[in-house]
DNA sequence: AGAGAATCGTTAACATGTGAAGTGTTGACC
DNA sequence: GGTCAACACTTCACATGTTAACGATTCTCT
């Protein structure tokens, strides 16, 4: 007989996937107040981290592709939340830095956001979210498992 | 001063979608191979499972937006994977069941799929696996911390 | 120097995510 | 039995995901 097919609705990906749903559902609200996407609150938290990134250092941290990055910084640049200048020793090279009024932004949502990572830090206690992102580090690690 | 955000890269929203990147990672070259997308492989799969299902039950079930969801099963039905009637009794609702053709592209892919489980389930070992799972149940459960 | 490969950002084309509004149908209530 | 709210599905508009291909720049190697 044909293997089974493990439980759909219990499958790894669909858990993640409903898992990561249920998070959003709790910052969604602060994003639609602010009137940012989670993509575009989530370039300008990474760019609040540092003083200059190229879009690809950005697509990698934020986990957006090359071609969403490319939108997205668009329209940061477009209201203000985002700057950008050619690199002179590399012109194929952007570089981008977060505005004062990115900053803003971030302060702004900072306290709802925190409150909200609290919420699941009570939910889950301490040791077990530590353990939860321990488990989540283990599938996002190369597998490495092949031979070389 | 304002309460600082939890580290960006280890947030429990990217991990969440990162752990769910390096899992769909080993499964999307199958479903390339299929020439199905990841959304159409869930709804097909689910039908495998019921006699019929409406639209919002499929949409439930795969965590998918009504909207899209509307847009997949109609893809669906044209590629011969799924059909269509409408329920007598409530001309509102639609009832969708898996063709031969669907459940074809079911059993040619589970092998495939099971394998990528296996690994999974390797490189977790099944406890870690199931704590891992427990822990995601605990975020996808209603907070219902609420008063009511 | 110069040809060709590699890199960075971008565009294109299509599928999906997301929130709002629309259509037809059913149910509840007067 | 007629009005109105609720429901199921759809459409619309815009943002993003995904793959492929493209243009400009840089690197490599001869």
């Amino acid at each position: 007989m044909s293997p089974a097919l493990p439980e759909f609705d219990r499958s790894l990906p669909m858990m993640l996937l409903r898992a990561r749903e249920a998070a959003m559902a709790r910052f969604r609200p602060v994003l639609t107040d602010a009137e940012v996407t989670e993509q575009q609150w989530r370039v300008v938290r990474a760019l609040a981290d540092v003083a200059e990134a190229t879009p690809s250092e950005l697509a990698e941290r934020c986990a957006i592709l090359p071609p969403s990055m490319t939108r997205i910084v668009r329209t940061l640049v477009d209201r203000g939340f985002a700057t950008r200048r050619s690199d002179r020793n590399d012109l194929r090279r952007t570089l981008l830095s977060i505005t004062p009024a990115g900053r803003e932004l971030v302060s702004a949502m900072s306290p709802q956001i925190t409150a909200i990572y609290d919420e699941f830090n009570r939910r889950l206690g301490e040791p077990g979210l530590d353990e939860l992102l321990e488990r989540l580090d283990v599938l996002i690690a190369e597998p490495s498992g092949s031979r070389d």
